[in-house]
DNA sequence: TTATTATTGTACTGACTGGTCAACTAGAGG
DNA sequence: CCTCTAGTTGACCAGTCAGTACAATAATAA
């Protein structure tokens, strides 16, 4: 693994469980086994590395998490739901593995730095129109095939699934309880306008 | 106003539109036009502010717009509807005020504290069961009222329905943008089973 | 071999962090 | 008048912050 990808793989670990203003770059390459002269050998601040993070944490999230689902032959709504079950699945083994539920990485970025950063912020703004991007495929396959009405948005309920999820997740960090997901998610289908 | 509401005044202030990590004592008490030294004298710590703060917008919040809203003769439903309005002016005044969306004030120190300290998550988790709580009388009138269905989980929907708002919030502070809550919250009462 | 470039290591900067403390002021009660 | 106390002040910690400067080293190319 090189410096580069080291320093990344620090950064990802450290933000995903704690917020951009409570880690230090100090902290960073101790966790990378690092010198600082290297990280500002690679990156010209701090923010530039933590876009990169973004970047490749959401990189992450499609290729083992996202796409693998879209590939399968479920139905679109049953993909909907294994995509929570992933999210929860997800929260659990966070949970035993550091003793907290961190919640959605991007989520947490996105509250701390939004009005603070234009740049993260830009750049998570294309991560949720890209992952909004996703529900919407799979919204309007549902209604082609008949299972949702015809009638709904498609862009506002995958907005409003989005939300729904961050919310939850937002939830289970707050009450560190995976659990809550759970009973929560079982009301997130309602959302949609099921056609029956 | 006493140095002591000075201070509480503006940690909600700074707190509401900033983070607590980048919101430090000595700005505090500028704002405030407080030296440090009081600050010390009123609060043992600027944790300690932050709980009385949090304490105060939860008050503040329950007096002025949700009680008051509770109190109408208005529908259970609309009573939420109405409530979710309220939630977007504030944030169209926030945006007007100080140039951006600042979502919201509690779940922001949630998703940022949350995994740093226990005492603050532990409060935020008393104020979201409160609401909690409020919107479960809500749901459970409109039940009663045979406008829900009596099957639904009263509890793990109003958790739904908190969830959707703060996952709303999250994103119309990410957008910056307070007209997507507009979009998304016609899908909020889908999350309820509604009898039709 | 030498020249060039990429990478690492160390030492440092100035500004800022949350927090401490002794001195001081103002006002109330006796 | 004296004393006691709550409130206020500014100087002052030790530690950390992001970021810089630059020499030493390693890798690569000529």
């Amino acid at each position: 693994m090189t410096t580069r990808e080291k320093l990344i793989d620090s950064a990802i670990e450290l933000l995903s469980n704690r917020s951009y203003n409570s880690v230090g770059v100090q902290e960073l390459c101790e966790r990378a086994e690092v010198k600082k002269g290297s990280f500002y050998h690679f990156f010209p601040s701090k923010r530039d590395l933590t876009i990169v993070a973004l970047d490749t944490i959401w990189e992450n999230f499609k290729t083992h998490m996202f796409l693998p689902i879209l590939e399968t032959d479920l139905e679109p709504l049953d993909k909907l739901k294994t995509i929570m079950e992933q999210g929860y699945n997800h929260l659990v083994s966070s949970k035993s593995c550091n003793g907290c539920v961190s919640g959605c990485n991007i989520g947490n970025l996105a509250v701390e730095l939004s009005t603070q950063d234009e740049e993260i912020r830009k750049k998570i703004v294309s991560i949720f129109d890209e992952w909004t991007g996703f529900i919407e495929i799979l919204i309007q396959d549902a209604i082609s095939r008949g299972q949702l009405s015809s009638k709904i948005n498609v862009r506002a309920t995958a907005q409003a699934l989005l939300a729904f999820v961050e919310g939850t997740l937002l939830l289970c960090k707050t009450y560190n309880d995976p659990e809550l997901m759970k009973n929560i998610s079982n009301n997130a289908f309602n959302i949609l306008r099921v056609i029956k």
